[in-house]
DNA sequence: ACTCCGCGATAGAAACCGTCTATAGCTAGG
DNA sequence: CCTAGCTATAGACGGTTTCTATCGCGGAGT
C-alpha cells in the first residue's frame, strides 16, 4: 500500500469526481484512476462505486474512510512534530543537573530559554554528578550540566568555572581583615554540606593538601541550609559563588579571600551522548542558548 | 513519503539493526538504507545516529516515532476493519424499515441476524415507506423494507407479501359464521389506523372498489392500539396479517375470510441505492439472511 | 599485533512500476 | 442524435527501487 493511494482515495471520496481530484493533486486522472484500482486490488474490495456522475463511496469505502484519514494526519503531524522540533517551536527538553547548577544556574537559564522557546516542554532531573550521568547513558536525560567527568561514550563542553569561596557572617572579624590565612580559617568553625557531594570531598582535599584539619562544626545536606547557618553566625563555610551570589549582593554574606592558598574551583560541563549524531532541535536551541551565555553570571 | 519507508523506520527503531530488519521485512540489507536515506533526506533530518553497534534514534527520529506508529496502525486497523466488513464479522448495518416491517417482523429477523453476527452494530430506523425512501437517497439507511415502490435510483427484491386481513374479537358473530360478506362487514364498526400511511389508503381503496362506504369508528394512529381496541370489542379492523399472527395463534383474535371480496395485499420489498456497486460487508449479509429466510413466517 | 567479524554505506545493473498522452466506452441531457 | 462529462484502457517512456557485490570502518577475539 502506497500513501499516494491512500491520499487519492481521501481525495476521491471528498470530491466524488476523479478527474478533479486528480487535477487538485497535479496528477493526470489515469495515474489517479490506477491508484485506486491499486488500493482496491490491494484490499480485495471495491471502495467506490462507480455510477455516470463520478464515484461514489461503497459501504467498504465508508469503512475504510476515517482509518485513511487517521494515517494520512499521523503523518501530517509527524511532519510537523518534526518541523517544530528542528525550530524547536515545539517538543520536549529533559536536563539533567547537578544540584548546584540545578538551584542556582538553571532558573535563569530556563527563564530565558522558556521566553524564546515558549512551546517546548522542559524537564529537569536533579542528581549528584555522578548519577546523573547514568541517567544521561541510559537517556533519561538529554544533556547534563554537571562537574567535569569522563567517560568514554560522552562529550563535554566546558560550561564555567565554579570557585569555591569562603564566606563569613557580615561584621565577622575576617571581613574588616586585610590578610586572612588558611590557619585562621582552620581555627573557625566550618560548616560543610552534603557528605555524599563531590564539593564535600573537594573541600576535604582543599584543607588536607594544606595540611590543615578542619574543625568541622555542622554538615547539612544542601546548600541553601548551610547558607543559613554562616548567616546565623555559626560558622564560616567554603560554599559555590554561583550559589552565594545572591547573598554577596545583598550583602547579607561577606565573601573573604584566602591570601595563602590556591583558589579552589570545579568545572562545570555540559554532558552528551556522544553517539545521539549532532545535537538538533530543543537540545541544539539550549546548546545555543548556553554559549550565548555566561551561565555562572546569571546565578541568582 | 512512501509506508514502506515509515515502516522500515519503525523496524529499524525496534531493532536497532538494519540488516536484522531487513531480514524481518524480507527485503535485503541496501533497499533498506536507501529507505532509510529517503525518509530522512524527505524530512530534512537524520532520524538515526549510525554507531558502530547499529542505529540509534536521534531526538528527532523518537519525536516521528509515535507518528510512524500510528500512521501504520492506522493502515492495519483500516485493512482489519474491510476483513471485518466483508466477512461482516463486525462493522455497522444501519436499515430502514416501514412502521409494520419495524414492529412485527424485524425483531425476529434482527435476532437471527444479531446470533449470526454478534459484532455487528445494527440500527432501524423506522418512518412510513416514503420516508424511508428518502433517508435511503441521502444514504442515511444502507437498507430498507418497504411496501413496493420505484424509483429511478433505487433497486428492490420482493420479500414477502403482506395480507391485509379481517379480525375480529374471539366469539364475534363473525367468527361462527361460514360466510362473512363484504356487506356485512360494512355494517360492523371499523377501526382504522394511522391515516397518513398508506395501509390507510390501501383500506380505503379497497372498500370504494367495492361500493362499500365503511363507517368508521376508530383511527389509531399505530396498529397495536388499533389490535388492543378490536380485542376490547370496540370494532373489527384490516390489519397486516403479519401484525396479528401472535394473537391469532394465541386466540385473542379471530380472522375471518370475507367471501365476496378479493384478497387485499401489499407487496413488501427490500430496496437498495442502485449506484452503490455489489452489495457487500453487513450489508451483503442481512440480504443472504432474507434470502434464506421466510420473512412473513417469522413474524411474531 | 593481527585478523576476523559485524556493521552500514556505496556502486552499478536490471527489473519493475508508476506516470504520461491519447483514446475508448459509456450515459445523461440538450 | 449528438455532445459533454465521466471513468477505464492502452502503450510508451522514464524514473526509481531493488538486487548483487563490494567497500570501509571499528571492536573483539586470538
Amino acid at each position: 500500500m502506497l500513501l499516494a493511494q491512500v491520499e487519492g482515495f481521501l481525495e476521491v471520496a471528498r470530491r466524488g469526481n476523479v478527474s478533479r481530484a486528480a487535477e487538485a493533486m497535479f496528477v493526470t486522472q489515469p495515474t489517479l484512476t490506477a491508484r485506486l484500482h491499486a488500493l482496491e486490488r490491494e484490499l480485495g474490495e471495491p471502495l467506490f462505486a462507480r455510477t455516470r456522475r463520478g464515484m461514489r463511496l461503497t459501504d467498504a469505502g465508508r469503512a475504510f474512510l476515517p482509518y485513511a484519514e487517521r494515517a494520512m494526519r499521523a503523518v501530517r503531524d509527524g511532519r510537523q512534530a518534526l518541523a517544530d522540533a528542528r525550530s524547536a517551536s515545539a517538543g520536549r527538553l529533559v536536563l539533567g543537573a547537578a544540584p548546584a547548577v540545578s538551584t542556582y544556574v538553571l532558573p535563569a537559564l530556563l527563564q530565558r530559554f522558556a521566553g524564546a522557546y515558549p512551546r517546548v516542554e522542559v524537564a529537569v532531573r536533579t542528581g549528584h554528578s555522578e548519577d546523573v550521568l547514568q541517567m544521561l547513558l541510559r537517556e533519561e536525560v538529554q544533556l547534563a550540566m554537571v562537574r567535569a567527568l569522563r567517560h568514554p561514550d560522552i562529550e563535554s563542553i566546558p560550561l564555567y568555572e565554579e570557585a569555591l569561596v569562603l564566606v563569613v557572617p557580615p561584621g565577622h572579624s575576617f571581613a574588616e581583615r586585610s590578610k586572612v590565612g588558611i590557619a585562621d580559617v582552620a581555627s573557625e568553625r566550618l560548616i560543610f554540606f552534603d557528605r555524599t557531594s563531590s564539593y564535600y570531598e573537594l573541600t576535604q582535599a582543599f584543607f588536607l593538601s594544606l595540611g590543615v584539619t578542619p574543625r568541622e562544626v555542622m554538615e547539612l545536606d544542601n546548600i541553601e541550609s548551610a547558607k543559613k547557618m554562616v548567616q546565623r553566625r555559626l560558622g564560616i563555610a567554603l560554599l559555590p559563588r554561583t550559589a552565594v551570589a545572591g547573598e554577596l549582593a545583598a550583602k547579607t554574606l561577606t565573601q573573604v579571600s584566602v591570601t595563602d592558598a590556591p583558589a579552589v574551583s570545579q568545572k562545570i560541563v555540559v554532558i552528551r551522548r556522544r553517539d545521539q549524531g549532532r545535537p538538533s532541535g530543543t537540545v541544539a536551541a539550549f546548546l545555543n542558548l548556553l554559549r550565548d551565555s555566561d551561565p555562572a553570571a546569571v546565578a541568582s
